[in-house]
RNA sequence: GCUCUAUUCGUCUAGUGGCCUAGGACAUCGCCCUCUCACGGCGGAAACAGGGGUUCGAGUCCCCUAUGGAGUACCA
């Protein structure tokens, strides 16, 4: 049997770290498996779906390199087919049309919720006989009898009694047709092995299977990934920060990071933190998965993000960065090579980085107040001096320029190298001062020192 | 309310009846390295939700309670 699993989500949000989650683990079993990953947009709820949603999912998918095999496809686009499956319904007296006001459903379910109830449908037209010309939503008729066993990949065996379950709408009274037949149809017609999916969707199980029952289609494999909760462990919502993983690629997140945090969270494979994509694809397994919700931890998130910034190439980590070059200065490559082990994410990379450009350093006012004080002068103005006649400029000619100048005025060297520091960068942080000197340059280096040495001129004069 | 589902350090997890004095990772704390910030190295603190069973033996199996999550729509 060749495996065919699917992600299909409904365009009216964005794409979220559960959505991409499950896309992931989805993707993931198909390609193990050497099957098919398909991507299905669920738009037939039109009040809702956007475009932009859609945009979003899309742009989301790509951006972390989850291909699908086929699709997208829309259901707003398959509408025939789900008619001639409800007309089928209803022609088998497997369905019906239902003529019950919203207002009549409103009360129904108050005096049940009042009576301790399970609100659901009192199948008041299920024997009514009946005209399609009148306007009604269409039901279809679930088992009164016997219970639906779903074996859940994750979850085990989950038993539900039908009589727990009612007759659900299939079609609204407008004629477009619900989510439980879509999926139902779409998943048959698609021929999905494995339908990898969100918990939330475990309840509507039981009534897809029925449905499935009903049309003589085979019933995929389940498995019911549990829900991603926020750092408090509540529901992950727009307060927990980053909803869109859009925004974790604003925010500065490999693609890599965020794939390997979130295949963390509820799978593992011994104590293994760090895989790569083929050995994601090459370890995964739907049976290692836990059942149990888990919590969205940024930190964890950062570090393996951080993770992947230091041993990524360069030149690749270079291309996610935003941050403008400049020619006469360092290449980006350069400068994630060395900012790499002092950066969380590319978009921390990039603003610490900005003296590494440029005509003139933003000072830090703390920074220059401490380290750029009157007994400096003299040393870093010889310091000055020596760098600017140095004729091979390299980070070991400027490191033994620093050690030379310390010696000679018998300070320690991080006496000079911070106020050094603080001249060419502004600030009290970069990375160790001979390379962070050597990729700004000579004549920027000269320059800079100089205008430092300016200032504490001044400072001495007030 | 009802139905479904879950519960190991703060967090993600290892664990499938004796290997558990419960392991790893993130975060946290201390020390070392050091020109700054980091990185790195070493070390510490930190958990089986509670109660009953079953068993020679339970984190592991069963039941109850508590707590969390999901569903209960002419949303998906």
């Amino acid at each position: 049997m060749t495996i065919r699993t699917r992600f299909a989500p409904s365009p009216t949000g964005y794409l979220h770290v559960g959505g991409v989650r499950t896309a992931l683990f989805s993707w993931l079993y198909a390609r193990k498996h050497g099957g098919q990953f398909i991507l299905r947009i669920e738009d037939t709820d039109r009040e809702r779906s956007t475009q932009a949603s859609v945009n979003a999912i899309l742009e989301g998918m790509a951006w972390l390199g989850l291909q699908s095999d086929e699709g997208p496809f829309y259901q707003t686009q398959r509408f025939d087919r789900y008619h001639q499956v409800i007309e089928q319904l209803l022609a088998e007296g497997k369905a019906y049309y239902c003529y019950c006001s919203k207002e009549r459903l409103e009360k129904l379910r108050v005096m049940q919720l009042a009576a301790k109830q399970k609100p659901r449908y009192d199948e008041k037209c299920r024997k009514i006989t009946t005209s399609s010309d009148v306007k009604g939503v269409i039901r279809f008729k679930n088992p009164k009898v016997g219970q639906v066993v779903v074996k859940d990949l994750i979850k085990g065996n989950v038993i539900f009694n039908n009589s727990e379950l009612d007759d659900l709408i299939i079609a609204r009274a407008d004629g477009t047709p619900t989510y439980n037949l879509t999926v139902v149809v779409d998943d048959w017609d698609m021929r999905i092995s494995h339908v990898i999916r969100g918990d939330d969707h475990l309840n509507n199980t039981p009534r897809q299977i029925n449905l499935l029952q009903a049309l003589g289609a085979p019933i995929p494999q389940y498995a019911h990934l549990s829900m991603i909760n926020g750092d408090d462990g509540q529901r992950l919502s727009k307060r927990h920060g980053a909803v869109s993983v859009m925004n974790y690629k604003e925010e500065g997140y490999l693609p890599d990071a965020l794939l390997n945090y979130l295949i963390r969270l509820g799978w593992s494979h011994g104590d293994q933190e760090i895989f790569s994509r083929q050995e994601m694809i090459d370890l995964f397994d739907l049976t290692a998965i836990h059942s149990s919700p888990a919590a969205f931890n940024t930190d964890k998130l950062l570090w393996l993000n951080q993770h992947y910034i230091k041993t990524g190439k360069p030149e690749e980590i270079a291309t996610h960065l935003q941050l403008q070059a400049d020619p006469s200065g360092p290449s980006l490559a350069e400068i994630v090579k060395v900012q790499a082990e002092r950066a969380k994410t590319l978009k921390e990379l990039a603003e610490n980085s900005h003296y590494f450009f440029g005509e003139s350093v933003e000072f830090d006012n703390k920074a220059v107040r401490k380290h750029l004080k009157p007994a400096i002068h003299a040393p870093l103005t010889e310091l000055c001096e020596r760098l600017a006649q140095l004729s091979d400029w390299n980070a070991e000619g400027i490191h033994a320029t620093i050690h030379a100048v310390a010696e000679q005025y018998d300070i320690k060297l991080g006496k000079i190298a911070q106020p050094l520091r603080v001249a060419v960068t502004g600030g009290a942080v970069s990375p160790p001062i001979d390379v962070t000197t050597y990729l700004i340059g000579q004549t920027r280096t000269v320059e800079r020192l100089k205008r430092a040495l300016a200032l504490i001129g001044e400072k001495n004069e007030s």
